[in-house]
RNA sequence: GUGAGCGUAGUUCAAACGGUUAGAGCACUGGACUGUGGAUCCAGGGGUUGGGGGUUCGAAUCCCCUCGCUCACCCCA
């Protein structure tokens, strides 16, 4: 009989690089704790049609990457592809927009698309993210980009660079999707047979497509760019973000042909590139998503928002850190030569675990020379023994790995000890 | 969905033109050392060579199919 693997495009993560998850998890804790936004949890998977609404129809996403199946009551489910349509539904679910309409959420956890895996690309990965619903002001864009930025910098990653563009809003938005497709109309068979459809269902898209043919048109000096199609108001949110962020000190670049593949993106858009993880060079993206509560059949409310990839934070942190030396080392190793030493430890072990003292408690009739040797590996500096000459004794051995010494003493004074020694580390 | 590369013990790798019983290091377990340490020596467990089919007297090796992994396209975190 085969073994059973996982399933394609996921993994356990587990042993040392638990520790690189941890800490990761811990940075975005911190930072979320400082700026003073709250975590929330939404539910692994919703009915498909709030990623079809939210994130659009025709995004590769929805068209071709979600995991969606029939439940046994005949509704239309999908793991969740993303966080940003989940967290605004729930926004909209609790009546936040009515009660409490400014909210500052983040979330972390799985996602899952259906793609070919490859290097910092997996079907269930894992995202964390920071969303401020209820702010149109750009200040808020440029704390969400703050935030961003702090994260990355707290893990010691280096070598990212920001780009930033802005889409336009509902006012601005149409006339220059109208010159654009205009325009793509004239340039024909220049483009390559995905823009065409793209020309028609989603113009926006062209300005991301990498063929060569499509890349020569999209860099033609008469190509119409959003930048230059911008209302007063997005140009003034535009200008102000940009000067908060020299003001911050965080360099960017204004790249005029990010436009992200989710439909729900107005004015402000980002992402954070790194040149360290191959193809996949997006650590974190973002953006202001004014449009996406409507979508949802909502009431217009301004959101803006952005999601990082763990896996790719973690890939690049494992070039800088060893993660052995991220995990907090037992201070005792607790070795029982038999049965009378295991019920002997045992005690020990609901002493230490009440005061949250890490210690590693073995089992077995092993010899003395294994658990030596096994401390020693383990980098556990004190060993207790018990077996049954200690039981007779009516005490317990204390050994200290480093000077060699041993100390056989009563178990009240072996408590006292191992207070003592917790002290010191 | 498309393309390329790769699948041999837990792991890293061997096995000349197809050739008889698929080996080694590391790891693990035990012993030398009957209750005291990263060394040394000895021994042991582990494999349907990813799976299936074909060619052949004979296949880890050649052919086909399939599955998986990796990278890239696509797209994104």
């Amino acid at each position: 009989m085969s073994l059973i693997r996982v399933p394609k495009g996921t993994r356990d993560i587990w042993g040392e690089e638990i520790y690189l998850w941890h800490k990761v998890e811990e940075v975005v804790r911190s930072v979320a704790y400082s700026f003073q936004y709250e975590e929330i949890r939404t539910p692994i998977f919703e009915s498909t049609e709030l990623f079809a609404r939210g994130v659009g129809e025709v995004t590769d996403i929805v068209q071709k990457e979600m995991y969606t199946f029939p439940d046994k009551g005949g509704r239309s489910l999908t793991l969740r592809p993303e966080g940003t349509a989940p967290i605004m539904r729930a926004y909209l679910e609790h009546g936040l927009n009515i009660s409490n309409p400014r909210v500052k959420w983040f979330y972390m956890g799985p996602m899952f698309r259906y793609e070919r895996p490859q290097a910092g690309r997996m079907r269930q990965f894992h995202q964390f993210g920071f969303e401020a619903i209820g702010f149109p002001q750009a200040a808020c864009d440029a704390e969400i980009i703050l935030i961003a930025w702090l994260v990355s910098k707290k893990l010691g990653l280096e070598n990212l660079s920001l780009e930033i563009n802005n889409l336009g809003c509902n006012k601005c938005r149409d006339e220059y999707v109208k010159t654009l497709q205009d325009f793509l109309k004239g340039e024909g068979d220049n483009l390559c047979a995905n823009c065409k459809i793209r020309a028609e269902k989603n113009p926006l898209r062209v300005l991301d497509c990498k063929e060569e043919t499509c890349q020569k048109v999209i860099h033609s000096p008469a190509f119409p760019l959003v930048q230059d199609f911008l209302c007063e108001e997005c140009r003034e949110h535009q200008d102000d973000l940009m000067e908060i962020l020299r003001e911050l000190d965080i360099s960017f670049s204004i790249n005029p042909y990010l436009v992200r593949g989710l439909d729900y993106y107005t004015r402000t858009a980002f992402e954070i590139k790194t040149g360290e993880l191959g193809a996949q060079d997006a650590v974190a993206g973002g953006g202001r998503y004014d449009n996406l509560s409507s979508a949802l059949g909502g009431p217009p409310v301004p959101g803006v928002g952005f999601a990082a990839g763990m896996e790719r934070m973690i890939l690049l942190l494992a070039k800088k850190y060893d993660p052995s030396s991220l995990k907090k080392q037992s201070l005792f190793y607790l070795a029982p030569l038999d049965v009378s030493g295991e019920k002997a430890l045992l005690k020990l072990a609901s002493f230490l675990g009440d005061r949250t003292i890490p210690f590693y408690l073995e089992f077995g009739d092993k010899r003395v020379k294994y658990h030596l040797k096994k401390a020693q590996k383990m980098g556990i500096n004190t060993v207790i023994i018990a077996g049954k000459e200690e039981k007779e004794r009516g005490e317990l051995v204390w050994k200290d790995m480093v000077s060699g010494e041993q100390i056989s003493m009563k178990e009240e004074e072996l408590l006292a000890k191992l207070l003592e020694e917790r002290k010191k580390c």
